[in-house]
DNA sequence: TTGACTTCCGAACGATCGGTATCTATATTT
DNA sequence: AAATATAGATACCGATCGTTCGGAAGTCAA
């Protein structure tokens, strides 16, 4: 009952899976996939599934590139346009935040959500999640130090304190979320960096 | 081969059982214990385990409370002497950080890595989880606030976002121990937190 | 038209999951 | 001393886990 689909159409069911995958993992966690739930969710067989990815673990690695190029392209990409230094600071804490309240799976950031369960493991899907985290860290950081220069942060701002401070706050908006206020955590959220940053709030919602 | 063990004996076992459990779920997560492999960490047979927790769930409950308690001796105890307000504040920001560096579980912060696992399920392990982290922010917003109240901080400020602020901190020190450098995440923290409070750091290790 | 290649299915595998029923051995109570 | 209550063991249950294997069904190149 199964053929040889063509390129364009096994690349979209590979999509789907991963979309499902990404979904369903920001709930229960990457080690909460199960093939079999995956399959059925997405209409294909274990073995269908498995196909794509050979083992779970490359089904995890795919899923993390999945979502991990999803974050990038919606907190990085708008904001990627802005002047470096403070205002492409604000630009991002103002997509991310964006991204925050409105996310792209049912669990909220995919990314803090794996790099709270894979912290303390080890294997090529802690190695993976890291490089992300870090990369994204540098990029926070070389931006607030462009505006330490420019001078729109004073000069003794230590960079990796503000860097770990917004990442911090964005962070835990994911839990802030499903235990405090769904809807209004995201906005705290914005008015901490705002204040972090020692910028009078100008909400974006 | 067993037999019906003391009071004292039996809840020493539970303690055991407990320490362990909270020792693995830091790492593998609430919903990564297993009855089976905790079983024989402990040296008792499933049904032994089961015996004092009825089922895997109240397991997860059980762990969390007693890590629940471990986070309050271990961060609010030591400093419930200080006096209300700023110096309190101060105090927990060293408990707290202290309490990172040396963690009592071999994944860091139980109760932080608990909130990423169980910020979106539903259940009693969610709800009991939310009651301890919103009863918890409650007291960090309460002290703020009395410092605002002395003067020790501008007046304002929002205890809120302060509040929200220092927690997001003390959560993020979590990942950033597994995925940057464990050694100086908390004294990044602390630093971080004394940067909030508008404060010189001055670290105590 | 044929043959290689690939996607996917159906079925099965050993292991392990949470949970239960039954039994034994001991501490405590009467 | 007898009766009761309980911690824990042994053995087993059905379900599900990740993974493997052989084949069916289709695309694409020769």
């Amino acid at each position: 009952m199964a053929g040889r689909r063509t390129d364009a159409e096994a690349r979209e069911t590979r999509a789907t899976i991963l979309a499902r995958a990404a979904d369903v993992a920001s709930v229960d966690g990457l080690e909460g996939l199960t093939i079999g739930r995956l399959a059925a969710d997405v209409g294909l067989s274990k073995a269908g599934v498995l196909g794509h990815f050979g083992t779970k673990e490359g089904l995890q690695l795919a899923t993390l590139e999945y979502a991990s190029g999803l974050f990038r392209a919606r907190v990085w990409e708008p904001a990627a346009d802005a002047r470096p230094g403070i205002e492409r600071l604000l630009a991002i804490c103002r997509s991310w935040t964006s991204y925050i309240s409105d996310p792209p799976f049912r669990g909220g950031c995919f990314m803090a959500a794996a790099a709270f369960e894979f912290d303390d493991r080890v294997g090529p899907v802690h190695e993976q999640l890291a490089r992300a985290l870090r990369r994204w860290r540098r990029t926070l950081v070389a931006e607030v130090r462009t505006a330490i220069e420019d001078g729109d942060l004073p000069a003794d701002t230590d960079p990796e304190i503000v860097a770990f401070a917004l990442d911090s706050l964005a962070v835990n908006t994911n839990p802030e979320r499903g235990i405090q206020d769904t809807a209004s955590a995201p906005e705290l959220t914005l008015r901490a960096m705002h204040w972090v940053l020692g910028r009078t709030a100008e909400v974006a919602a």
